[in-house]
DNA sequence: TTGTGTTTTACGACCTCC
DNA sequence: GGAGGTCGTAAAACACAA
């Protein structure tokens, strides 16, 4: 779908919400800071960040194979930085990671005196999750999840407010400065669109409550509707992302 | 501290297109 | 048949009130 070829662009569903984004060349910068409204609303602390570099456990087994970059511990693109990697660049706040904190997905938590404490219930926890460490990962009982950085996701919400579709070229040049698999930046996007859709809807029923109470039409309703119908319009989408922004600053 | 609600990753089922 | 779309959902991570 939606090659960079541009050959059946759009036509999948019917939907017109598919943007020319054939041009991949680098367009960051193009969003103005502050950053992305959707992206305060589900922050975590820095303090959490430092205790995220938990890299790839081993309780889940071997990595996936759409997740090369977990098998060199860098489940939040950190990559181990002293044993040479795989080449890649990492992001900025990456390589200012001391090398001593560089998550070992071999090591259970606590083992490296130089990662935050963990407590004993954390590596009871963990101990607990590696009995399963041999069988393969079960949706259920061994579903990892890891916790992207906040870079990685700003970076996601960046290239989701230029083009709600991304094409197959960027997607893999983000997933190499992200430290991301591609199936992961695909995934991040399907994501990001359902959520997109979960809010649309919910602001179409807030307007229609509003509708049914007051004689008057809603003025929020317009851009609920344009966002579902009509975001293939950078003005009206820019139009949007403003007021998104606005609301959940 | 704990219970509860929300958000974020990740997946499976199913669909369409090439 | 494979890739990528939506939709629904599981479960971890997080926020926050009590």
């Amino acid at each position: 779908l939606w090659k960079d070829s541009g050959g059946g662009a759009g036509s999948m569903y019917g939907n017109p919400v598919r943007h020319v984004n054939l041009s991949v060349g680098p367009h960051q910068g193009v969003y103005s800071s502050p950053p992305y409204s959707d992206y305060g609303g589900y922050h975590h602390h820095v303090a959490a960040l430092e205790h995220q570099q938990s890299g790839w456990s081993p309780v889940y087994g071997a990595p996936h194979d759409d997740w090369p970059l977990y098998s060199h511990g860098s489940a939040h693109g950190y990559p181990s930085l002293g044993s040479g990697g795989v080449g890649l660049v990492p992001a900025p706040e990456q390589r200012s990671l001391p090398a001593s904190v560089a998550p070992n997905p071999a090591v259970p938590p606590a083992v490296n005196p130089h990662l935050s404490p963990v407590s004993e219930r954390e590596q009871a926890e963990w101990m607990r999750r590696a009995v399963h460490s041999t069988s393969g990962k079960t949706r259920t009982k061994d579903k990892y999840r890891v916790v992207y950085s906040d870079h990685q996701r700003l970076e996601l919400e960046k290239e989701f407010h230029f083009s709600r579709y991304i094409t197959i070229r960027r997607k893999a040049e983000l997933a190499v400065t992200l430290n991301l698999s591609e199936r992961q930046v695909k995934i991040w996007f399907q994501n990001r669109r359902a959520k997109e859709r979960k809010i649309n809807r919910k602001k179409m029923q807030q307007s229609q409550q509003a509708s049914t109470t007051t004689a008057t039409p809603p003025a929020v309703d317009i851009h609920g509707n344009i966002a579902i119908v009509a975001s293939a319009s950078n003005s009206l989408l820019t139009d949007t992302l403003s007021t998104t922004i606005k609301e959940e600053y």
